[in-house]
DNA sequence: GTATATCCGAGTGAATCAGTCGGAATAGGC
DNA sequence: GCCTATTCCGACTGATTCACTCGGATATAC
Protein backbone atom coordinates (compact mmCIF):
# COMPACT_ATOMS: atom_id res chain seq x y z
CA UNK A 1 0.00 0.00 0.00
CA UNK A 2 0.95 3.91 -0.11
CA UNK A 3 3.05 3.26 -3.52
CA UNK A 4 5.05 5.65 -5.36
CA UNK A 5 4.54 5.13 -9.18
CA UNK A 6 7.58 4.02 -11.45
CA UNK A 7 6.70 8.25 -12.76
CA UNK A 8 7.97 8.64 -9.12
CA UNK A 9 10.79 5.86 -9.33
CA UNK A 10 12.45 6.87 -12.28
CA UNK A 11 11.95 10.63 -11.98
CA UNK A 12 13.97 10.56 -8.97
CA UNK A 13 16.50 8.62 -10.67
CA UNK A 14 16.71 10.72 -13.72
CA UNK A 15 16.99 13.67 -11.12
CA UNK A 16 19.86 11.74 -9.70
CA UNK A 17 22.10 11.41 -12.42
CA UNK A 18 21.48 15.63 -13.45
CA UNK A 19 22.29 16.26 -9.63
CA UNK A 20 25.78 13.86 -10.33
CA UNK A 21 26.64 16.14 -13.39
CA UNK A 22 25.57 19.30 -12.15
CA UNK A 23 27.34 22.30 -13.29
CA UNK A 24 28.47 20.38 -16.42
CA UNK A 25 27.01 20.25 -20.30
CA UNK A 26 23.56 19.42 -20.29
CA UNK A 27 22.59 15.61 -20.10
CA UNK A 28 20.87 14.14 -23.25
CA UNK A 29 17.74 11.53 -22.23
CA UNK A 30 19.62 8.85 -23.96
CA UNK A 31 22.68 9.32 -21.58
CA UNK A 32 20.67 9.55 -18.41
CA UNK A 33 19.16 6.09 -19.30
CA UNK A 34 21.99 4.43 -20.17
CA UNK A 35 23.57 5.72 -16.55
CA UNK A 36 20.94 4.96 -14.74
CA UNK A 37 19.65 1.65 -16.30
CA UNK A 38 16.68 2.52 -18.38
CA UNK A 39 18.06 1.99 -21.74
CA UNK A 40 14.73 0.91 -22.77
CA UNK A 41 12.48 3.67 -21.73
CA UNK A 42 13.71 7.12 -22.85
CA UNK A 43 10.43 7.84 -24.60
CA UNK A 44 8.66 7.38 -21.47
CA UNK A 45 11.75 9.63 -19.44
CA UNK A 46 10.64 12.77 -22.09
CA UNK A 47 6.94 12.30 -20.32
CA UNK A 48 8.36 12.73 -16.63
CA UNK A 49 11.05 15.15 -17.64
CA UNK A 50 9.04 17.58 -19.43
CA UNK A 51 6.93 17.65 -15.64
CA UNK A 52 9.88 18.32 -14.18
CA UNK A 53 10.63 21.17 -16.14
CA UNK A 54 6.85 22.62 -16.16
CA UNK A 55 7.64 22.99 -12.49
CA UNK A 56 11.00 25.08 -13.00
CA UNK A 57 12.92 21.97 -11.51
CA UNK A 58 15.36 21.38 -14.43
CA UNK A 59 15.89 23.35 -17.74
CA UNK A 60 16.56 22.57 -21.36
CA UNK A 61 18.16 23.34 -24.24
CA UNK A 62 17.21 21.88 -27.82
CA UNK A 63 18.96 20.74 -30.77
CA UNK A 64 21.90 18.88 -31.06
CA UNK A 65 24.59 18.46 -28.00
CA UNK A 66 20.82 19.92 -26.02
CA UNK A 67 19.91 17.99 -22.96
CA UNK A 68 18.76 18.96 -19.18
CA UNK A 69 20.32 20.52 -16.47
CA UNK A 70 18.81 21.11 -12.68
CA UNK A 71 17.78 24.68 -12.38
CA UNK A 72 18.66 24.81 -9.04
CA UNK A 73 21.88 22.98 -7.10
CA UNK A 74 20.98 19.66 -5.55
CA UNK A 75 21.37 21.26 -1.60
CA UNK A 76 18.49 23.58 -2.61
CA UNK A 77 15.80 20.76 -3.99
CA UNK A 78 13.93 18.44 -1.65
CA UNK A 79 12.68 15.60 -2.55
CA UNK A 80 9.41 16.79 -1.58
CA UNK A 81 9.31 19.18 -4.91
CA UNK A 82 10.75 16.34 -6.86
CA UNK A 83 8.01 13.93 -5.77
CA UNK A 84 5.37 16.36 -6.20
CA UNK A 85 6.14 17.23 -9.44
CA UNK A 86 6.25 14.20 -10.98
CA UNK A 87 2.74 12.85 -9.16
CA UNK A 88 0.84 15.47 -8.04
CA UNK A 89 0.56 16.45 -4.65
CA UNK A 90 0.82 13.99 -1.89
CA UNK A 91 -2.57 13.07 -0.64
CA UNK A 92 -3.08 9.51 0.82
CA UNK A 93 -6.93 10.16 0.84
CA UNK A 94 -9.34 12.58 -1.49
CA UNK A 95 -10.53 13.93 0.94
CA UNK A 96 -6.61 14.73 2.87
CA UNK A 97 -5.06 16.52 0.12
CA UNK A 98 -2.13 19.06 0.43
CA UNK A 99 -3.84 22.59 0.76
CA UNK A 100 -7.76 22.45 1.62
CA UNK A 101 -9.24 19.70 2.19
CA UNK A 102 -12.88 20.96 3.62
CA UNK A 103 -13.98 22.04 0.73
CA UNK A 104 -14.33 18.01 -0.77
CA UNK A 105 -14.84 16.24 2.19
CA UNK A 106 -17.87 18.36 3.72
CA UNK A 107 -19.93 15.85 2.18
CA UNK A 108 -21.38 12.63 3.98
CA UNK A 109 -21.23 13.29 7.79
CA UNK A 110 -17.55 14.63 7.34
CA UNK A 111 -15.07 11.51 6.72
CA UNK A 112 -14.64 10.17 10.35
CA UNK A 113 -11.21 9.40 9.49
CA UNK A 114 -10.27 12.86 7.97
CA UNK A 115 -7.69 13.11 10.76
CA UNK A 116 -5.71 10.02 10.64
CA UNK A 117 -4.83 10.67 7.05
CA UNK A 118 -3.89 14.37 7.59
CA UNK A 119 -1.73 12.79 10.04
CA UNK A 120 -0.02 10.75 7.78
CA UNK A 121 -0.37 13.13 5.16
CA UNK A 122 1.91 15.43 7.13
CA UNK A 123 4.64 12.64 7.93
CA UNK A 124 4.99 12.05 4.71
CA UNK A 125 5.85 15.59 3.65
CA UNK A 126 7.86 15.73 6.43
CA UNK A 127 10.19 12.98 5.54
CA UNK A 128 10.89 14.63 1.75
CA UNK A 129 10.93 17.69 3.19
CA UNK A 130 14.12 16.75 4.81
CA UNK A 131 15.54 14.86 2.33
CA UNK A 132 17.26 17.09 -0.65
CA UNK A 133 18.39 15.40 -3.85
CA UNK A 134 21.93 16.03 -2.37
CA UNK A 135 21.48 13.45 0.13
CA UNK A 136 20.20 11.44 -2.54
CA UNK A 137 22.89 11.72 -4.05
CA UNK A 138 25.45 11.04 -1.36
CA UNK A 139 23.85 7.39 -0.05
CA UNK A 140 23.87 6.59 -3.80
CA UNK A 141 27.79 7.59 -4.32
CA UNK A 142 28.38 5.82 -1.19
CA UNK A 143 26.09 2.49 -2.73
CA UNK A 144 28.48 2.73 -5.74
CA UNK A 145 31.38 3.25 -3.82
CA UNK A 146 31.09 0.56 -2.03
CA UNK A 147 30.24 -1.77 -4.65
CA UNK A 148 33.72 -2.90 -5.82
CA UNK A 149 35.00 -1.13 -8.88
CA UNK A 150 36.30 -4.39 -10.60
CA UNK A 151 32.61 -5.86 -11.41
CA UNK A 152 32.34 -8.63 -9.01
CA UNK A 153 28.98 -7.57 -8.40
CA UNK A 154 28.13 -10.04 -6.15
CA UNK A 155 28.50 -8.82 -2.68
CA UNK A 156 25.05 -8.87 -0.64
CA UNK A 157 23.84 -5.45 0.30
CA UNK A 158 21.77 -6.65 3.00
CA UNK A 159 24.06 -6.02 5.94
CA UNK A 160 24.08 -1.82 5.01
CA UNK A 161 20.65 -1.41 4.72
CA UNK A 162 19.12 -1.32 8.36
CA UNK A 163 17.55 2.19 9.78
CA UNK A 164 21.03 3.62 10.29
CA UNK A 165 21.64 4.44 6.35
CA UNK A 166 23.01 7.35 5.36
CA UNK A 167 20.14 9.64 4.97
CA UNK A 168 19.79 9.62 9.17
CA UNK A 169 22.60 12.51 8.15
CA UNK A 170 19.62 14.58 6.85
CA UNK A 171 19.08 15.93 9.70
CA UNK A 172 15.36 15.10 10.66
CA UNK B 1 0.87 10.40 -4.56
CA UNK B 2 1.05 7.35 -2.19
CA UNK B 3 -2.80 6.71 -2.23
CA UNK B 4 -4.33 4.61 0.07
CA UNK B 5 -7.73 2.69 -1.46
CA UNK B 6 -11.09 2.96 -0.58
CA UNK B 7 -10.74 -0.49 0.85
CA UNK B 8 -8.40 1.13 3.68
CA UNK B 9 -10.95 4.06 3.90
CA UNK B 10 -13.92 1.88 4.10
CA UNK B 11 -12.14 -0.40 6.68
CA UNK B 12 -11.02 1.80 8.75
CA UNK B 13 -14.58 3.55 9.20
CA UNK B 14 -16.08 -0.18 10.08
CA UNK B 15 -13.27 -0.35 12.33
CA UNK B 16 -14.19 2.61 14.10
CA UNK B 17 -17.56 1.64 14.64
CA UNK B 18 -16.98 -1.58 16.08
CA UNK B 19 -14.94 0.05 18.28
CA UNK B 20 -17.24 2.67 19.16
CA UNK B 21 -19.55 0.00 19.99
CA UNK B 22 -16.68 -2.56 22.05
CA UNK B 23 -18.03 -4.59 24.51
CA UNK B 24 -21.55 -4.81 23.55
CA UNK B 25 -23.05 -7.63 21.13
CA UNK B 26 -22.33 -8.06 17.64
CA UNK B 27 -22.70 -6.05 15.20
CA UNK B 28 -23.87 -6.63 11.64
CA UNK B 29 -22.61 -5.56 8.50
CA UNK B 30 -25.44 -3.57 7.54
CA UNK B 31 -26.10 -2.18 10.60
CA UNK B 32 -22.45 -0.77 10.16
CA UNK B 33 -23.14 0.14 6.47
CA UNK B 34 -26.17 2.35 8.18
CA UNK B 35 -24.25 4.18 10.66
CA UNK B 36 -21.11 4.99 8.76
CA UNK B 37 -22.57 6.66 5.88
CA UNK B 38 -22.04 3.02 3.56
CA UNK B 39 -25.43 2.45 2.76
CA UNK B 40 -24.82 1.01 -0.71
CA UNK B 41 -21.30 -1.56 0.15
CA UNK B 42 -22.43 -3.53 2.34
CA UNK B 43 -21.62 -6.34 -0.41
CA UNK B 44 -17.92 -5.06 -0.29
CA UNK B 45 -17.84 -4.64 3.47
CA UNK B 46 -18.05 -7.98 3.30
CA UNK B 47 -14.44 -8.74 1.58
CA UNK B 48 -12.58 -6.04 3.55
CA UNK B 49 -14.13 -7.68 7.03
CA UNK B 50 -12.74 -11.11 5.43
CA UNK B 51 -9.17 -10.16 5.43
CA UNK B 52 -9.30 -8.29 8.72
CA UNK B 53 -10.99 -11.61 10.34
CA UNK B 54 -8.22 -13.54 8.84
CA UNK B 55 -5.50 -11.42 10.29
CA UNK B 56 -7.04 -11.72 13.37
CA UNK B 57 -8.30 -7.97 14.23
CA UNK B 58 -12.30 -9.22 14.58
CA UNK B 59 -13.86 -12.33 15.20
CA UNK B 60 -17.23 -12.97 13.67
CA UNK B 61 -20.39 -15.16 15.00
CA UNK B 62 -22.43 -16.39 12.04
CA UNK B 63 -26.30 -16.72 11.77
CA UNK B 64 -29.23 -14.74 12.92
CA UNK B 65 -28.18 -11.91 15.33
CA UNK B 66 -24.39 -12.56 14.33
CA UNK B 67 -22.26 -9.61 13.40
CA UNK B 68 -18.56 -8.80 14.20
CA UNK B 69 -16.80 -7.59 17.28
CA UNK B 70 -13.20 -6.64 17.51
CA UNK B 71 -11.10 -9.16 19.12
CA UNK B 72 -9.14 -6.15 21.39
CA UNK B 73 -9.73 -3.02 22.97
CA UNK B 74 -9.45 -0.69 20.69
CA UNK B 75 -6.50 0.79 22.76
CA UNK B 76 -4.56 -2.21 21.96
CA UNK B 77 -5.04 -1.77 18.24
CA UNK B 78 -2.57 0.60 16.21
CA UNK B 79 -3.52 1.52 12.61
CA UNK B 80 -0.76 -0.16 11.05
CA UNK B 81 -2.07 -3.54 11.83
CA UNK B 82 -5.53 -2.16 10.65
CA UNK B 83 -3.63 -1.03 7.35
CA UNK B 84 -1.71 -3.65 6.92
CA UNK B 85 -4.73 -6.24 7.31
CA UNK B 86 -7.05 -4.05 4.58
CA UNK B 87 -3.85 -3.44 1.79
CA UNK B 88 -1.08 -5.44 2.13
CA UNK B 89 2.48 -4.44 3.36
CA UNK B 90 3.57 -1.05 3.43
CA UNK B 91 5.80 -0.27 0.83
CA UNK B 92 5.82 2.75 -1.30
CA UNK B 93 8.61 0.80 -3.94
CA UNK B 94 8.59 -2.59 -4.17
CA UNK B 95 12.07 -2.20 -3.05
CA UNK B 96 11.11 -1.21 -0.30
CA UNK B 97 8.62 -3.87 1.08
CA UNK B 98 8.93 -3.84 4.66
CA UNK B 99 10.67 -7.07 5.77
CA UNK B 100 13.83 -8.58 3.73
CA UNK B 101 14.10 -5.95 0.21
CA UNK B 102 17.48 -6.57 -0.90
CA UNK B 103 16.09 -9.33 -2.35
CA UNK B 104 14.02 -8.31 -5.15
CA UNK B 105 15.90 -5.56 -5.59
CA UNK B 106 19.38 -6.84 -6.18
CA UNK B 107 18.29 -6.45 -9.56
CA UNK B 108 20.13 -3.92 -11.81
CA UNK B 109 22.57 -1.55 -10.27
CA UNK B 110 20.47 -1.49 -7.25
CA UNK B 111 17.83 0.46 -7.36
CA UNK B 112 19.75 4.04 -6.50
CA UNK B 113 16.83 5.23 -4.48
CA UNK B 114 16.13 2.45 -2.42
CA UNK B 115 17.54 4.76 0.77
CA UNK B 116 14.97 7.06 -0.09
CA UNK B 117 11.73 4.80 -0.14
CA UNK B 118 12.67 3.13 3.17
CA UNK B 119 13.40 6.05 4.74
CA UNK B 120 9.67 6.92 3.42
CA UNK B 121 8.15 3.98 4.20
CA UNK B 122 9.89 4.23 7.88
CA UNK B 123 8.07 7.37 8.19
CA UNK B 124 4.66 6.59 7.39
CA UNK B 125 5.06 3.30 9.80
CA UNK B 126 5.82 5.25 12.68
CA UNK B 127 2.78 7.48 12.29
CA UNK B 128 0.39 4.21 11.35
CA UNK B 129 2.33 2.93 14.76
CA UNK B 130 2.34 6.01 16.81
CA UNK B 131 -2.04 6.62 16.74
CA UNK B 132 -4.60 3.43 17.87
CA UNK B 133 -7.86 2.92 17.08
CA UNK B 134 -9.32 4.68 20.05
CA UNK B 135 -7.28 7.77 19.00
CA UNK B 136 -9.38 7.93 15.90
CA UNK B 137 -12.55 6.90 17.60
CA UNK B 138 -11.83 9.93 19.78
CA UNK B 139 -10.96 12.35 17.40
CA UNK B 140 -14.38 10.85 15.19
CA UNK B 141 -16.76 11.47 18.43
CA UNK B 142 -15.15 14.80 19.17
CA UNK B 143 -16.20 15.75 15.83
CA UNK B 144 -19.54 14.68 15.64
CA UNK B 145 -20.36 16.42 18.89
CA UNK B 146 -19.12 19.66 17.90
CA UNK B 147 -21.38 19.79 14.82
CA UNK B 148 -24.52 21.15 16.60
CA UNK B 149 -26.84 18.32 17.78
CA UNK B 150 -30.18 20.11 15.48
CA UNK B 151 -29.39 19.69 12.09
CA UNK B 152 -27.63 22.79 11.01
CA UNK B 153 -24.35 21.00 9.37
CA UNK B 154 -23.14 23.88 7.97
CA UNK B 155 -20.56 25.35 10.01
CA UNK B 156 -17.22 25.38 8.44
CA UNK B 157 -14.58 22.59 9.37
CA UNK B 158 -11.75 24.45 8.15
CA UNK B 159 -10.20 26.05 11.82
CA UNK B 160 -10.14 22.97 13.25
CA UNK B 161 -8.01 21.62 10.72
CA UNK B 162 -4.79 22.24 11.20
CA UNK B 163 -1.67 20.54 12.05
CA UNK B 164 -2.89 20.70 16.32
CA UNK B 165 -5.26 17.77 15.44
CA UNK B 166 -6.86 15.96 17.90
CA UNK B 167 -4.09 13.02 16.98
CA UNK B 168 -1.41 14.96 18.20
CA UNK B 169 -2.42 13.61 21.74
CA UNK B 170 -1.22 10.17 20.23
CA UNK B 171 2.54 11.03 21.60
CA UNK B 172 4.60 10.91 18.29
C1' DG C 1 20.94 20.38 -44.74
C1' DT C 2 21.60 16.78 -41.89
C1' DA C 3 22.05 14.66 -37.57
C1' DT C 4 20.76 15.22 -32.93
C1' DA C 5 17.92 16.75 -29.61
C1' DT C 6 13.81 18.48 -27.24
C1' DC C 7 8.77 19.15 -27.60
C1' DC C 8 3.76 17.66 -27.83
C1' DG C 9 -0.73 15.27 -28.25
C1' DA C 10 -2.82 11.14 -28.75
C1' DG C 11 -3.31 6.15 -28.43
C1' DT C 12 -3.02 1.41 -26.24
C1' DG C 13 -2.48 -3.06 -23.66
C1' DA C 14 -2.15 -4.58 -18.98
C1' DA C 15 -3.03 -4.19 -14.32
C1' DT C 16 -5.49 -2.66 -10.43
C1' DC C 17 -9.68 -0.87 -8.24
C1' DA C 18 -14.17 -0.95 -6.68
C1' DG C 19 -17.41 -3.12 -6.54
C1' DT C 20 -21.26 -7.04 -7.96
C1' DC C 21 -23.35 -11.73 -8.23
C1' DG C 22 -24.86 -16.19 -6.93
C1' DG C 23 -24.98 -19.30 -3.80
C1' DA C 24 -23.42 -22.25 0.39
C1' DA C 25 -23.16 -22.67 5.45
C1' DT C 26 -24.68 -21.39 10.15
C1' DA C 27 -27.62 -19.96 13.85
C1' DG C 28 -31.96 -18.01 16.26
C1' DG C 29 -36.98 -17.81 16.68
C1' DC C 30 -41.29 -19.91 15.83
C1' DG D 1 -38.39 -28.61 11.06
C1' DC D 2 -38.87 -24.37 8.62
C1' DC D 3 -37.98 -19.45 7.88
C1' DT D 4 -35.14 -15.63 8.28
C1' DA D 5 -30.95 -13.24 9.24
C1' DT D 6 -26.52 -13.40 8.91
C1' DT D 7 -21.63 -14.68 7.77
C1' DC D 8 -18.77 -17.04 4.32
C1' DC D 9 -16.63 -17.80 -0.36
C1' DG D 10 -15.17 -17.75 -5.22
C1' DA D 11 -15.74 -15.77 -9.42
C1' DC D 12 -16.96 -12.06 -12.48
C1' DT D 13 -17.07 -7.20 -14.50
C1' DG D 14 -16.87 -2.25 -15.78
C1' DA D 15 -14.08 1.75 -14.95
C1' DT D 16 -9.91 3.79 -14.00
C1' DT D 17 -5.09 4.26 -13.79
C1' DC D 18 -0.43 2.85 -15.20
C1' DA D 19 3.27 2.33 -18.08
C1' DC D 20 4.42 2.91 -21.72
C1' DT D 21 4.40 3.74 -27.37
C1' DC D 22 3.77 6.36 -31.78
C1' DG D 23 4.04 9.93 -35.08
C1' DG D 24 5.39 13.97 -35.99
C1' DA D 25 6.81 19.09 -35.17
C1' DT D 26 10.46 22.23 -33.78
C1' DA D 27 15.04 23.85 -32.63
C1' DT D 28 20.20 23.89 -32.83
C1' DA D 29 25.25 22.45 -33.76
C1' DC D 30 28.08 21.29 -37.26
Amino acid sequence: MLRVSTRGEYGVRLMVDLARHYGGTPRSLSEISQSEGLELKVQYLEQLVRALREHGLVESTRGAHGGYRLSRPPEEMRMSEILRALEGPIAPMICATEGEMEVICDRLDGCSTKFLWAHVRDAITAALDAVTLADVLRANERERSERAPNGSRLIPLSPRLSKSSALNTAGH
